[in-house]
DNA sequence: ATTTAATGGTTAATATATTAACAAAATGCC
DNA sequence: GGCATTTTGTTAATATATTAACCATTAAAT
């Protein structure tokens, strides 16, 4: 049990956390065909109508370059249509589909219980909790955070023997 | 702003929150040509001298198919070895070498440095809340939590049009 | 009106995540 | 001893993550 380094890991910590209550949610939405970021997206669009892209990534937590792969796999499934923006030919907006609709309608509300019974089971003042903690740690406003000094860059990675 | 479904949603804030701090380690990490999972997985062995694939997975939470792929790329990189045990060939031992020692040596208090920093900066009750809450989500004893029933299959993802 | 810089998306290359299926070694049982 | 079962890792196939580079379009500066 020698620890060399202090072992204190927060982003570890949410990341199992993270996992604890996903995995309950996983198999209801793989039983649609779905993965976790495609709900997420379908969640997302459902609760605004439509979305740009870039508000995708905001809002669902995905790099730009993931989610041109997600959509474009989305709209060959017909569950979501691209079009181009008129006036900014750049922009483009996302929208459901009836399908993709039907299939919220019919997912949307297994997720609502699951969550129920997750919140009957943590206790509902844990849940309640881990919100205000969680919008203390991302909704703060805190001044830059500053980084520590990077030594000059040595090939660690380089591929021969030590 | 039509919400047709709760927006509660708590693994969205836990990776955002993750994501929140990971965002000022990720810099530090790829200083020294590693990944994440990489540096997660060094940082496990050097608090334990030695472990088993299977441990790493679960230390940190990385699903074994995945692991495999990681370990093979460290090995290429000359960052770990692996050893397959006598007793029971199915089982591995996975060591850091002295070239990985000698990154941990040099990364890691940079990692600790950086944590007092962000400490500093989220403030220290709020940290310490943290912990304590991830605790109770993660290590608490909780009988099985029951699954939402869920309909017979249809075909959604289907690449016909609806 | 040009030129320049910023924005919104995509492509490319590599690494990891996820699920299912698989293989070999160990364990338990008869 | 022989066979079913479990355990430990791996392979395969597909989806997503990450960084860098790129391209077209628009906005800003001269």
């Amino acid at each position: 049990m020698t620890r060399k380094l202090a072992y204190r890991n927060l982003p570890q910590l949410f990341l199992r956390a993270r996992e604890e209550l996903l995995c309950h949610f996983r198999p209801i939405i793989g039983h649609f065909g779905l993965t976790e970021q495609q709900w997420r997206i379908l969640r997302a669009i459902g609760e605004h109508e439509q979305l740009e892209p870039r508000e995708i990534c905001e809002i669902c937590q995905i790099l730009s370059p993931s989610l041109t792969g997600v959509l474009s796999r989305m709209e060959d499934m017909h569950l979501v249509t691209r079009t181009r923006m008129e006036e900014d030919q750049r922009r483009v907006i996302v929208r459901m589909t009836p399908k993709a609709e039907r299939l919220v309608a019919e997912l949307g509300p297994l997720i609502v219980e699951q969550y129920r019974i997750i919140e009957n089971a943590f206790g509902a003042e844990l849940i309640q909790e881990l919100y205000e903690l969680m919008d203390k740690v991302i909704a703060a406003e805190r001044g830059p955070i500053a980084q520590v000094r990077l030594p000059p860059k040595k090939d660690w990675s380089g591929k021969n023997p030590p």
